[in-house]
DNA sequence: CTGAAAGCGCTTACAG
DNA sequence: CTGAAAGCGCTTACAG
C-alpha cells in the first residue's frame, strides 16, 4: 500500500516509470537519455523523448538530490535585498550560479545569522555565500556538513574570503576630496574600520584633522540622519566621505531638504558604486566594488571540488561623477 | 555495496540513523520527538535531542521533500531583483513567505518566462508567484504539475491573479498633477495599457489634448531617454506623470542635467510607490500599489488547499510629496 | 545497448 | 510509548 500523500493541487504526478512505460523501455533508460550518461540508440532515444513531452514529465528534483546528494543550489545570506549594493550582489550572483548551471536560494539575516544558516543548511546547498557580518561560531553547521562558504565581509580564520580593499578604496576617494582643495573633509559611518581609518589617515598626511565624524549605520536611513547634522553643523565640513552608497543617499536628503547644495557647498563621494550612485542627484563619485570580479571568483571557489584556503582582497576603482565638483557626466 | 558518492567536501554526513543509534531508539521515534508527530516520553525525547545537538544532525530537506511531495518552498519571477520595485516585492514576498514556514527561490525572467518557470517546477516548489509579463502558454508545466500559481502582473483565463487598480492610481496621479493647475501634462510610459488610458481620460475630462506622450519602457534608462526627450521638446510641458518609480528616477536625472527643475518648471508624480520614491530628489508624489497586502492575499492563496478562483483588485493610495508641487515633506 | 535492483534519508501506517 | 518495514523518485554499478 502506497502512504504518499496526494500532491498539493491532486494533479498526477508523471515520474519516469510512466515515461519508461509509454516508451516501452526501463526506467534506467529513461535516465541514461535525459543525462546522457550512457549510450542510447537513436531510436529509443527518440521513442523516450516523445514520452517525455507527451507526458509532460519533468524529474523530480528531491529525488535527484537525495540521490545525489546536492540539490545544484547556492545559498546568499544578505542583510537584505532592500539595500542597493545587496541588490546588485545578488543579481550578480544569481548570473553567476546560473552559468554554473545552480540555482540560487536567498536568504536574509533579518532574523539572525544563526537562523539563515540553518534555514540553508537543512536545505543541502552546495555552498554558501555570505555577505554580512559573520562570526566564526556560525559557520560551524556548515562545516559540521562539509557545506563550503565563502564570506564577502570580513577575514575570518580558515575562512575563504573575498573582499574589496576598502582601505584603499576610502583612501583613493578622500584624497580625490582633499585633491579639490577641501580643508575640512568629514566622514560618515560606522566609528570603526578599513574606511574610517583611510579618512583619518589620508587627513593627516594632508596636515588636517580628522573631523567632523558622523557616526551611521548602513542605511539610508542612517546616511539622512547624517546629512541632516552635517548641515546643521555649526563649522560646517566641505566635503564628506561617506561609506556607502546607500547611506549617500540618505545624506544627499537631508542636504537637499537644508538647502545645502551639493558639491557647491559640500562635496559628496562615497563608497560601493551600485548602480544606486549613478541615478541620484547629483550622481555620486564612488569607489567602486569589483562586484562581478568578486562574484566570480567566490562562486568559482565553492564550486571546484578540492581548492585551498581563499584569502583574496581587490582593488576598487573611483569612478568619478559630479558630487565631488568634477564635471558633471551624463548617466553611466 | 552503497552506491553514493561521497558528499562533496568529504564531511561524513550525519543521518538520523546516527542519531536513532546514539541515543538508542529506532529511527522512527528520532522522526516522531523532531515533528512531534507522536507523544514520545520525556526521558526519551531527551535521549533524543541530546543526540541531535551532540551529532549536529540535521534532517535532510532533499529526502523529507521527497517523502513529503513538498519542498516547502515558494518560487518568485521578477524582471531582476535590480528594480527596486521588484526589491521591495522580493523582500515582503519573502517575509512573508518565511511567516508561512516557506522558503523561497527567486527566479530572474531573465532568460526567458519558459526557463523560469521549467526551473521552479523542477525544483517541485509549492506555488509560484508571478510578477511579470506572461503568456498563459507559459503557465502550462505548472499546471501539468498541479502547482498553484498566482500572477501579479495582470488577468488571465482561470489564474489566479492580484493587482493593483493602475487605471485608478494613474488617474488619481493625473488629476493631482491637473489640480496644481497645470494644463499641458505629459504621459511616459507604455503606449498602451491603464496607466495610459487614466491619462487620457483625466485629460479629455479637464477639456484637455493628452500630450505629449513618450514611450518608454520600464527601466531608469527609459526614463532617462524620455526625461531627455521632455527636458528638450518645442512646446514643454509643465508636469509629467510617469508610468513607475523606476521611471521617474530616470527621468529625474535627466531633467536635473538638463537643468529644468522639479517641480518648479516641470513637476513630476509617478506610480508604485517603492522605497525608493522616499530617497530621491526631489521626493516622488506616487500612486502607492499596496504591496503587503498583495503580497499577503497572492501567498495566502497559494498556500490554501482549496481555495477557488482569485480574481483582486487593490485600489492605490496616492502618497504626496514634494515632486509634483506640494510642500516638501522630509523623508517618509 | 538495455534492464533488474539497491540505496539515497526520510515519514508513517501498522503492529506490538 | 516504540519499532520494523515500505515507499517517495531518482541514479548507477553490475550483469547481460
Amino acid at each position: 500500500m502506497t502512504q504518499q500523500r496526494e500532491p498539493q493541487r491532486g494533479a498526477a504526478r508523471v515520474t519516469r516509470a510512466d515515461v519508461a512505460k509509454r516508451a516501452g523501455v526501463s526506467t534506467a533508460v529513461v535516465s541514461y537519455t535525459l543525462n546522457g550518461t550512457k549510450k542510447v540508440s537513436e531510436a529509443t532515444q527518440a521513442r523516450v523523448l516523445e514520452a517525455v513531452r507527451a507526458l509532460g514529465y519533468r524529474p523530480n528534483a528531491a529525488a535527484r538530490a537525495l540521490k545525489l546528494g546536492s540539490m545544484a543550489q547556492l545559498g546568499l545570506i544578505v542583510p537584505g535585498v532592500l539595500n542597493r549594493f545587496f541588490a546588485d550582489l545578488t543579481d550578480q550572483v544569481e548570473q553567476v550560479a546560473a552559468a554554473h548551471g545552480l540555482a540560487l536560494m536567498v536568504t536574509s539575516a533579518r532574523h539572525g545569522m544563526a537562523s539563515a544558516i540553518g534555514h540553508l543548511a537543512a536545505r543541502q546547498v552546495d555552498g554558501v555565500l555570505i555577505a554580512t557580518d559573520v562570526e566564526a561560531a556560525d559557520l560551524t553547521p556548515l562545516a559540521t556538513l562539509g557545506i563550503p562558504a565563502v564570506v564577502l565581509e570580513k577575514r575570518l580564520d580558515g575562512v575563504a574570503c573575498v573582499r574589496a580593499d576598502r582601505y584603499q578604496g576610502a583612501r583613493v576617494a578622500v584624497e580625490h576630496l582633499l585633491w579639490h582643495g577641501h580643508r575640512r573633509v568629514a566622514f560618515v559611518g560606522p566609528n570603526e574600520g578599513g574606511r574610517r581609518q583611510a579618512w583619518i589617515d589620508a587627513s593627516s598626511a594632508a596636515g588636517l584633522a580628522a573631523e567632523p565624524m558622523v557616526t551611521s549605520d548602513f542605511t539610508r536611513e542612517g546616511g539622512y540622519r547624517a546629512g541632516a547634522a552635517l548641515a546643521a553643523a555649526p563649522d560646517r565640513p566641505t566635503a564628506v566621505f561617506v561609506s556607502s552608497d546607500e547611506q549617500a543617499i540618505g545624506v544627499l536628503l537631508a542636504l537637499h531638504e537644508a538647502g545645502v547644495r551639493v558639491p557647491d557647498d559640500i562635496a559628496v563621494a562615497s563608497f560601493d558604486g551600485s548602480q544606486e550612485s549613478a541615478y541620484c542627484w547629483p550622481p555620486l563619485t564612488t569607489a567602486a566594488q569589483p562586484l562581478a570580479a568578486m562574484v566570480r571568483i567566490a562562486v568559482d571557489h565553492l564550486v571546484a571540488p578540492g581548492s585551498g584556503p581563499l584569502d583574496v582582497k581587490l582593488p576598487t576603482e573611483l569612478i568619478v561623477r559630479s558630487s565631488c565638483g568634477c564635471a558633471p557626466s551624463t548617466a553611466a
